[in-house]
DNA sequence: TTGTATGCGTTATCAG
DNA sequence: CTGATAACGCATACAA
C-alpha cells in the first residue's frame, strides 16, 4: 500500500506550493482560475484527499461529537440513535459512539473523548446520573447536550419531549374512553424523574379528581423486568379492577406489560385492562400490540439539539410536542 | 475556558524538559522514579491529558474504526451495534459511526472515513452492495470488513454467522416435529444472497426429499412489508395449507408475519402455520411472539471481528455457530 | 537518564 | 496572487 498522498505530492505535480495547492480548495481564496484548474487536475489524478486530523490539529475544531449511549436494551435507542448521527452528518458532524457499561465507566468514556478533542458530548438516553453531567464542569472540557431526557444539572443544555402536553393528552384521551382507575408503570425511580412523566401524569388526573394513582415500579426499561414486576403486582397488591388502565413510561415497559395481562393472567387488553405507551416504536404499531403510544419527536428533536451545538449561547432547555398514536390498547 | 494544557506547560511546572513529561507516560521508558513522580503530580495538578489527534498525526494510527449503517429499521441492528462498539472499546479502538441512507451515500462515507484517517471500515448490516465494498480496493484507503453477512468481494474478510449450520439445525428441528411443507421469507433478492440462508435452507430440506419450497419475496428487511407480503401470498397465491411452517429470513420479517397469520387470517400459530425466524432477537421471546429463532453469536462474532481488525493477515472468513432458541410458534 | 532536532499534514499569518 | 515561516501537540531518533 503506496503512502498516503499529500499536499506537497499535488504542489510538485502542478508545479505550484503547497499554500496554493491549500487555496485551491478554500472556496472565496484569491488564486488564478489556472492554478486552482491545475492543482484540482493534479489532486484528482493523484487521488489526494485532504487529512481531516492535521486540520484538525491546526484549528483546533473537529467536528467530531461524542454521542454516549448506555441502554441498549431499549430498540427505540436505536432510532435516536439514528435521529442524531443524520442529524449531525447532515451539518457535516461525524459522531463517535461510545458505549457504557456501568457508572464507573462513564467518567473515563467522558475522558477518552475529552483527549480526542471531540467538539461537544451528547448524553443520549436515561440512565445517566448527575455525576457525569458533572463532568462537564470541568474546565476546558468540551461542552455536554442531554437527548431525550431533562438534565438536572444547571448549564446542562437538554432536548427532549414535552412530557406535560404529553401527559395531558394521554389522560384527555383516556378520560374521554371513560377509563377511571389509571395505575402507572415507571422505571427505576433516579432515573424516571429525568423524564417527568409520571409527574405531570399524576397532575393532568388531579384535574380529573383522581388523586390516588398505584405505581409500579421496574428496575430498568426492560421488557422481562417490566412483565416481572406486573405479574408480582397482579398476585399481590391488586384485586382483579383495581386499575382499568396502566400508562407505562415507555413502550418497552408496555409491550412487557401487556404480555403478562394476555398470555399469563388471561385478560383482555383493552377491556379488562387498557394499556398505554410512550416512544413511538415500529413494533408498538404491529397488531400483535396494537399498542396506543405518545410518539416522541425524535427526528426534529435530533435536528434541535444539533442547532444548540452550534449555537454561541444555546439555550437552556427544549420541549418539543409529539404526537399521541391511538390504537387497540386502549 | 482557558487553553488547554499541554505537555510544555507540565514540563514548566515540573521543572524538566517536555520530552522528559512524554517519558512519564511511557511504561517502559528510562526515566529516574523522582522526574517520572514530579511530572505525575504536576500533570495531575495541571490536569494534563494527552492529546490524542497530535499523537495519531505522529504516528499515522488512530485508533478510529468507521462503522458503516444502513438498515435502521432492524432493532436487531442495536445489539449488533452494542456488540461491535463493546468488542471494539475492549481494545481500546473508537467507533465513528456513519449512517447511510442510499446507494450514493456510501462513496461519500468511506471517502470521509478515509480523510478522519481511521484505520479501518466495518460494514454492519446487510444492504450494501459490492461497489462499496470495491471501495476499498483503492490504494491507501483502510481495509474494510463486513459483519454479520457474507462479503461476495475477493479479499475483503468477513464475520458471519455459520448459516449452514443454522439452517441444518432449524430444518432438524423441523422434521422432527413433523413438518413437511415449508416455505421461505427472504429479503430483497440482492441483499438476501449475501446471508445464505435460503440457499442452505434449500439444501438442508433436499436431504429431507423436499425439493420445491415456495419463496415470499420482502422488499426490505421491515415488518410491515413482511406482512403486506405474506398477506398478498395467502390471498392469491397460496389455499389454505399449502405450507405448514414459513422460516424467515429475520426476525422482523417473522414477527411482521406472524402479525398476520394470527391477527389477520385468525390462524394458528403453530397449529395452522408455524414461524421460525433469525437473529435472536429479545422481543422474539416475549410470550406475544413466543418467537422460535436462530439466535447470532453476535457478540462473538463482534470480538471476532476486532481481532481480525488487529491481524496483519486477516482470514478472509469467519463463519460463527449460533443457537437454535425453540419457543412455543413451532 | 535527560535534552535536542525533526517530522506528521494542515492552517494562519506575513512578505513579496 | 503567490511563496515562505510559524505553529498545532506529540513521537521518534539521536546526541549529550
Amino acid at each position: 500500500m503506496s503512502r498516503k498522498v499529500t499536499r506537497t505530492d499535488v504542489a510538485l505535480k502542478a508545479g505550484v506550493s503547497k499554500w496554493t495547492v491549500a487555496r485551491a480548495f478554500v472556496p472565496g481564496s484569491s488564486i488564478s482560475d489556472k492554478a486552482r484548474a491545475d492543482v484540482l487536475a493534479a489532486a484528482d489524478e493523484l487521488g489526494y484527499r485532504p487529512n481531516l486530523l492535521a486540520r484538525s490539529l491546526a484549528t483546533k475544531t473537529t467536528n467530531l461529537v461524542a454521542v454516549l449511549v448506555d441502554d441498549f436494551a431499549n430498540p427505540y435507542k436505536l432510532r435516536a440513535i439514528e435521529a442524531l448521527t443524520k442529524a449531525l452528518s447532515a451539518e457535516g458532524l461525524s459522531a463517535l459512539l461510545v458505549p457504557i457499561d456501568d457508572q464507573t465507566d462513564h467518567a473515563d468514556a467522558v475522558l477518552h473523548a475529552d483527549q480526542r478533542q471531540v467538539d461537544a458530548i451528547v448524553l443520549l438516553g436515561t440512565a445517566f446520573r448527575n455525576s457525569t453531567l458533572e463532568a462537564s464542569r470541568k474546565p476546558g472540557s468540551p461542552p455536554m447536550f442531554v437527548l431525550a431526557r431533562e438534565s438536572t444539572v444547571d448549564g446542562i443544555p437538554y432536548v427532549s419531549c414535552d412530557a406535560k402536553t404529553a401527559m395531558h393528552d394521554i389522560v384527555t384521551h383516556l378520560v374521554a374512553q371513560g377509563y377511571q382507575k389509571p395505575a402507572f408503570m415507571s422505571g427505576p425511580k433516579t432515573l424516571s424523574t429525568a423524564l417527568g412523566r409520571q409527574k405531570y401524569f399524576r397532575q393532568s388526573w388531579a384535574k380529573h379528581g383522581v388523586k390516588e394513582i398505584p405505581e409500579i415500579e421496574v428496575g430498568s426499561y426492560d421488557a422481562r423486568l417490566a412483565a416481572e414486576a406486573l405479574r408480582a403486582s397482579l398476585r399481590t397488591r391488586f384485586k382483579q379492577g383495581s386499575f382499568d388502565v396502566l400508562v407505562c413510561e415507555n413502550d418497552v415497559l408496555a409491550m412487557g406489560a401487556m404480555d403478562v395481562i394476555r398470555h399469563e393472567f388471561r385478560l383482555k387488553v383493552p377491556k379488562d385492562i387498557a394499556v398505554v405507551g410512550f416512544d413511538g416504536m415500529d413494533m408498538a404499531a404491529l397488531a400483535s400490540f396494537g399498542l396506543t403510544t405518545y410518539e416522541q419527536p425524535i427526528d426534529a428533536m435530533a435536528r434541535r439539539l444539533v442547532e444548540m451545538l452550534l449555537e454561541e449561547e444555546p439555550a437552556r432547555a427544549n420541549k418539543l410536542v409529539g404526537q399521541l398514536r391511538v390504537r387497540s390498547s386502549s
